[in-house]
DNA sequence: AAAAGGTTCAACCGCTATGAA
DNA sequence: ATTCATAGCGGTTGAACCTTT
């Protein structure tokens, strides 16, 4: 998933890193540091330009960057901060501790936008709900405690089914079957909350779905 | 099995902010 | 006050990988 490594006309090296130029550049950084990237190329014996070296080490090479999946705690930290914050991408991954503002920026592009702009979606449209299905007064048991891979694949779960459009009917069997088991295996207290409730949401995790 | 379309993420580009001369 | 060099930021893109048809 890398851009083809070329030569440019000003014989500046471009594309994907190469082992080799990794190394070079963390042995460089780690016993130096860098207080000039322009020119911290030169002395590394790289090819590249300094930005992009200071993009490699920012992004790739630092030790203290986290990689990996995301937490659900990550996932509402980038939600709530973004909400405060807009399109801040550099202070948001600072407040994470380890995340990269560029892998914060493709995180929220690829899994988070689509799911907050379809639970706004259906939250400004309670009145005529999409799925077709008038006047169905559904509850939804939702746990007290959020800090769950399980409560996560469900949330996941529930946003895919809304999307494709399921019935009242199935997300009803889905909400109750999953969250269920789920409180009844891990001895936890649950609260109920109105599915279709149009008042304002204090919290985003706790807020239903329409 | 192959083609098409979608997803992911590293890297690039252009712009702005900052600080030194 | 102005200019210039550099760092940093956010938007965009390229291409490998994955999924669907």
């Amino acid at each position: 998933m890398v851009r083809t490594p070329f030569i440019d006309t000003n014989g500046i090296k471009r594309g994907a890193w190469s082992e080799d130029e990794d190394n070079k550049l963390r042995v460089f950084v780690e016993r130096f540091g860098h207080p000039n990237w322009r020119q911290l190329p030169k002395y590394a014996g790289l090819m590249r330009c300094g930005k992009s070296c200071r993009l490699r080490w920012m992004n790739y090479l630092r030790p203290d960057l986290k990689k990996g999946n995301y937490s659900l705690e990550e996932d509402q930290l980038i939600i709530k901060l973004h909400n405060e914050l807009g399109n801040r991408w550099s202070a948001i991954a600072e407040k994470l501790g380890g995340r990269s503002d560029n892998d914060v920026k493709n995180h929220w592009h690829a899994h988070l936008k689509k799911r907050v702009r379809l639970i706004n979606t259906n939250s400004s449209q309670s009145g005529s709900c999409q799925l077709n299905e008038q006047n169905v007064a559904a509850t939804l048991t939702y746990p007290e405690v959020s800090s769950s891979d399980h409560l996560y694949s469900l949330f996941n779960g529930l946003t895919d089914l809304i999307e494709q459009n399921q019935s009242i009917a199935q997300l009803s069997f889905f909400t109750s079957f999953e969250i269920d088991s789920f409180s009844w295996t891990n001895n936890i207290e649950t609260e109920s909350f109105d599915l279709f409730s149009t008042q304002p949401f204090d919290n985003f995790w706790t807020k239903p779905f329409f």
